[in-house]
DNA sequence: TATGAATGAGACTTCATTCAT
DNA sequence: TATGAATGAAGTCTCATTCAT
């Protein structure tokens, strides 16, 4: 049986939560230190173990939520009308989450960078199925003559990878552009491109 | 003047490079330890800091050194031929690079993942210069009505997140197809679907 | 505004001082480690550290409460009374104070030595001033005729030299005389062998 | 059999040994690094140990020559002629030996301050001999009424107190007035100032 | 004789975690 | 619930010394 949580620890959970997420996502787990932590979420260092007893048990709270978040978005995607329509939205979404949580997609890069030690499960089991079942839509299109011949597994891929790219390489694109992710009118652009490009790179 | 570099030196120093562009590139610079590069480049501490006075003096070398085989990689590219062959060209490059200069890329996304602190003034030198050279050529090739009148910079982004993403997501990508950067089949495979969406994104 | 120091904060702080004074008097600032202070004061290594954040931080607390001591004896120096009164009461507390505070003295003495690279700031300000002023009370009396004509600053750098000897020195003089800083009576003598020494050399 | 000493040999030998009074003087024996003994030198390390094996051996080794050149400039001081003449001829020597040997001088401070534990032995025997002889000395001339009834070993202490002064704090006294040990004026004018208060303070 | 290369021991300092209140 | 105080382990870096040439 879970404890009861008072108001305070709910609002001080989420408020550790979101500084560590800040903090992880620049300088992965190893690198990130506590004191780190403790200081954007205007907490002493031990009032931040009284919630979470270890730093690893607050970094997969961290990486746990995050991915939860991101299967939400991806289930969210109903394969309902055409495929321009479906791949579109899907663009869409991912977009706006990416941008949205892009400290959540940060800290999920430096876990796979490190090997993706306590991601493995977790990318085996729910992934691994939503992947499937889009591949599986996927050569539906291209049987019925609405896509191109492609692997479907690099479709999906290539979206990922784009997508996020504008959300964890802000910095670059920062430097290259002068554009940040606060710029509306340079990520409609950008989506907007994107989506364009990638349409026409599939579509019959 | 730079000292003369005996033998040992030279063989010691790209064993030092080679160990701790690895783990960098796992753990970025605060989350790795000296430990960990002198144990994967056989050494022992001391030793390994009798060539690089500091830990952020070997980070920097790696990091210059990936930027430089990068940039060398990108001037490679010449602009000969038509829209087609150019752009096929370019992403062939820099998938093989990336393929082969995996850890590099990684190190190279951990220091953007940080703000780039090391690299913000390297970036904003070579890389802007060499982009903007892109545009210009981009933009030809759309006065010309050889490819679809796409905002140049983010058909660059895409192909840069798109080969990135194998050599950086390869955790990733293995969990979820059984994969790995040595299989040189999925790797073609890869690079032909790539290209073929790209290619048929923009040309017209 | 000074942080609000609990009791154990100011307890600890003093046993660090202390012990630190110790240390540094016999092995100067290079020469001493944490971990000797740290035994010294019957505390662990990081807790020391948690008090002052350096070693550096802890030997300038240490040398500027040694020299606000320092100052303060000198301060107390009233010129009231005849020559041979002040200089004879001056050269009784300069002896006390050496001995009570030997401990602070040598650190004084290892930062000169060392070239009162922490110190020079310090010493330009209060103490130059303080010395300008006894120069002018010792040409009052010389022009007055109480005591020889000689040159003020060498009085003054004689009695600082002889009072400090015995404190500075202690390990030669116990080795040439058996007699240690705790021996009342060979002190007493030396100051007053001293003393009249010192006022017979300048009185007329 | 000593074994035969090459130019070089001797020339690199005394090259150490001064460069290793320099830093030691400062630093004394834990806080001074064979680096900079070396690079004074204009040595490697490795070669600098070829001549004295161990940091240890080469401190000893400038103790004992500095405690010698005292030794013998102490042996020097005839006693002939005056109480007058026999001190001012000492505290002259003195003054000189200080300031053309002060390096040699503050190790030997440094040295007592830790203890003088690689000096104890040395300071029993020779220096004890002179210093009983020159009591006696002085008594001879407290009961032939030469001069005033004090305790000798404190007029012994003082001079030594006063004619290193100048030496040891030279860093002091520079900052207080301005004067280096190269100043020739401001010397004589101490050595002068001295010599005649501690005259005037003993005899009759 | 001279020095580049190497290292075990130890220095300063940081960090995750615990304790006591 | 919150935090000042404390610490063992580990991290970066230095140093005396040795080895090989």
């Amino acid at each position: 049986m879970e404890k009861q949580k008072s108001r305070t620890q709910v609002i001080n959970r989420q408020k550790i939560i979101d500084a560590a997420t800040r903090v992880f996502a620049k300088y992965g787990f190893n690198g990130t230190t506590l004191d780190q932590i403790a200081i954007m979420a205007s907490m002493s260092k031990p009032n931040l173990l009284y919630y979470f007893k270890t730093k690893r048990t607050l970094y997969r709270t961290v990486l746990e939520d995050t991915l939860n978040q991101w299967l939400g978005c991806l289930k969210e995607w109903q394969v309902e009308g055409s495929a321009r329509q479906t791949i579109s939205n899907y663009i869409d979404k991912k977009f706006e989450f990416s941008r949205d949580h892009a400290f959540g997609s940060r800290v999920f890069v430096n876990e796979i960078l490190e090997g993706a030690p306590n991601l493995k499960y977790l990318l085996g089991e729910d992934l691994k199925l939503f992947v499937s079942q889009n591949i599986l839509t996927i050569k539906g299109w291209i049987k019925s003559g609405e896509i191109e011949p492609i692997e479907p597994i690099h479709l999906i891929f290539m979206i990922w990878a784009v997508t996020q790219h504008y959300a964890d390489f802000s910095t670059q694109i920062e430097t290259l552009t002068g554009k940040t992710l606060a710029d509306k009118d340079f990520y409609q652009e950008a989506k907007k491109n994107i989506t364009q490009m990638i349409l026409r790179g599939v579509l019959k």
